[in-house]
RNA sequence: ACUCCCAUAGUUCAACUGGAUAGAACAGUCGCCUCCUAAGCAACAGAUCUGGGUUCGAGUCCCGGUGGGAGUACCA
């Protein structure tokens, strides 16, 4: 069958034939055709005139020709220095069209791999309520997750919840000395946000007794580790660990409190999770390891009975795995984490950890550990590392409380589309539930764009003071044009579906449309081996402005040509699903009117 | 101090991994609603931190400089 990828390998059939040399193969770049020359599939052909011995041009009048004598797809050339422009025949383009309307998912790869990934993301600590940082996160892993789904692999979701250590204790010592009691119910308060708020209160106060210790002539380092209410944080540790059972109790109902806060923004976000670790679990596991790593050789223990590793790598120092107390650290649970999941799932092709890349250095220790231990799988693991989102002052620190609160912002998004959508007025006549059904949708898609649209390995900045847009570049005027055209659609459903492309001439904004849809499966491919949704993201967008160019100069079902106007309305549909599918793979979902 | 990362319009992001005249959006100026939803379309104006190098060709690669960020914890 003909199809878009076939006249691409026509012309690097064409380059073997005229030119020998080795690799060949590797020399040939084609591109699409910039805007601004006539053509649609370009040839670069510079990197060939070692072989042909000839001038750019010559050399590319010289495939243009073989091109157009060899081959039915095109129908003219131009050159252009030592750029190949090469036009494609309208009957082709719109040949292609008719097969992408007869696949059921057009782009997606319909014959499953057998491979099963698992994607670690979200993960938040048990102390604090999430921010904007953990949505870049939850979104970034959460689209990684669809799209390696769309390429044909099968993926567990998951998370390590981080629920046991000092920063734990920390909130458990300030609610107790000054809680009075204090409870989800009695303040009101969603369970996330009141842990949080004593964790801040412990800083606080931790940071008052720092300061009176250096009043009273001890060094800072010295207050850091004497300050009264930091040796309580640290002796409830050392209780926890032995599961002192007060303690225990104290945790589990914090713990509880912060779960179910969590559980509601996750439900609010629309995502969820296929199995969760509990690093109070997993800890165990990751002591034993490490504990048949001293008696195995792999690590040391050192007088004070601490436990390390040494890397042969010079750039890395020595890391601690068990404290002196015996009480473990962040790194002991994730070594345990792995063997866990490895145990759970044999079959793994790799495990994907979704964390920004302030923990860069910890996931090249990790997996240096776990090559160590001799793990096979340990090559398998990879950090998806991802920038930080900073404010106009800098990084944000949940301790002095400079953050942008995840449930904050997401309900003043969906205000801000609360008030457009009145101000429009398209709604009116609907219930009150499902308007805010809409308006929940455009607002997740406001906030859920502009997180994806940007590249995860790049840090990106957010100022709070302005409002998430929901006109330009973002996820709402995506959603609008879909909304446009589910509009045309259900004013069509009579209309017969059928088009004859032998007489049909299609314009250049039609063109541009259909090149764009010509790109999907390449741009899923793309970005799920790159696990890089903002291609996808930023593709939907350009596929969109072309649609919108185009829907504005012409009628679609006012268009009086049988052909041309039931052509238009197949494209603006085929438009629709691509646009439908793709924001699913970004978490986004579509209303069907706004 | 050492290691790593980054620097593109006033602002927030792109640039098919070395290809043509660096694209968008927001903000600014301006035009389009008796016409399929104006959250739209069209137009104007505006940018590669700096100095060298590599080559047919550099925002992209190499070296130096300046400016920012992160990491190097018995923190997570």
């Amino acid at each position: 069958m003909t199809n878009f990828s076939t006249i691409k390998k026509s012309i690097v059939t064409a380059v073997l034939e005229l030119f020998e040399g080795e690799n060949v193969q590797d020399l040939i770049v084609i591109e699409d055709t910039k805007k601004d020359f006539e053509g649609d599939l370009t040839l670069v052909v510079f990197s060939l005139l070692k072989l042909s011995k000839k001038s750019p041009e010559q050399t590319a009048e010289l495939i243009g020709n073989r091109l157009l004598e060899k081959q039915p797809y095109f129908e003219d050339f131009n050159v252009v220095k030592g750029f190949l422009n090469l036009k494609i025949k309208q009957n082709y383009w719109l040949t292609f069209f008719k097969s992408w309307l007869s696949e059921d998912d057009y782009g997606f790869v319909s014959k499953p791999t057998g491979e099963l990934y698992m994607v670690e993301y979200s993960s938040p600590n048990t102390n604090k309520p999430l921010h904007l940082g953990h949505l870049r996160n939850i979104f970034l892993g959460d689209s990684v997750v669809s799209l390696l789904k769309a390429v044909g692999h099968q993926v567990v979701k998951t998370q390590i919840i981080n629920d046991r250590g000092i920063h734990i204790c920390k909130s458990m010592v300030a609610w107790q000395k000054y809680g009075n009691g204090e409870t989800p119910i009695s303040s009101n308060l969603k369970g996330d946000h009141l842990v949080g708020k004593y964790y801040v209160i412990f800083d606080k106060i931790y940071k008052q007794e720092i300061k009176e210790l250096i009043d009273g002539g001890f060094s800072e380092k010295e207050a850091k580790v004497k300050a009264p209410i930091f040796l309580e944080a640290q002796k409830m540790l050392l209780l926890w660990e032995n599961e002192d059972s007060k303690v225990r109790a104290l945790w589990e109902k914090m713990n509880q409190w912060v779960y179910s806060g969590f559980e509601k923004t996750y439900k609010d976000l629309n995502v969820e999770f296929d199995h969760l670790y509990y690093e109070s679990n997993t800890y165990h596991l990751g002591k034993e390891v490490v504990q048949k790593g001293v008696e195995n050789g792999v690590f040391y223990s050192s007088e004070d009975s601490s436990i390390w590793s040494t890397f042969s790598d010079n750039n890395l120092d020595d890391k601690l795995l068990v404290r002196s107390d015996g009480t473990s650290v962040y790194m002991t649970q994730d070594i345990g984490t792995a063997v866990q999941r490895y145990k759970d799932y044999p079959n793994l092709s790799g495990i994907i950890y979704t964390v920004g890349n302030e923990q860069n250095h910890h996931f090249n220790v990790l997996f240096n550990i776990l090559e160590k231990l001799n793990y096979s799988w340990a090559s398998n693991c990879f950090h998806l590392s991802y920038g930080m989102v900073e404010l106009p002052e800098g990084k944000m620190k949940s301790r002095e409380g400079t953050v942008v609160d995840a449930d904050e912002l997401l309900s003043s998004v969906i205000n801000e589309a609360k008030s457009l959508t009145s101000e429009r007025g398209f709604l009116e006549e609907l219930s009150q539930e499902d308007i805010l059904d809409i308006c929940k949708k455009i607002g997740n898609s406001g906030l859920k764009y502009f997180l994806l649209k940007v590249d995860p390995r790049r840090k990106m900045s957010f100022n709070p003071k302005e409002t998430i847009d929901l006109s330009g570049h973002t996820g709402p005027f995506i959603q609008y044009t879909f909304v446009r055209i589910m509009s045309l659609l259900k004013k069509s459903e009579d209309l017969d579906n059928e088009f004859n492309i032998e007489d049909l001439k299609i314009n250049s904004k039609e063109l541009e449309v259909l090149k764009f849809i010509s790109n999907f499966p390449d741009i899923l491919g793309q970005s799920a081996k790159e696990l890089s949704p903002y291609l996808l993201a930023n593709y939907l967008y350009s596929l969109v402005k072309s649609y919108n160019s185009f829907y504005q100069d012409h009628p679609i079902i006012t268009e009086d040509n049988y052909d041309l106007r039931n052509f238009r309305v197949q494209m603006s549909k085929l438009v629709s699903e691509i646009i439908e599918k793709g924001m699913n793979i970004l978490g986004i979902e579509m209303p069907d009117r706004m």
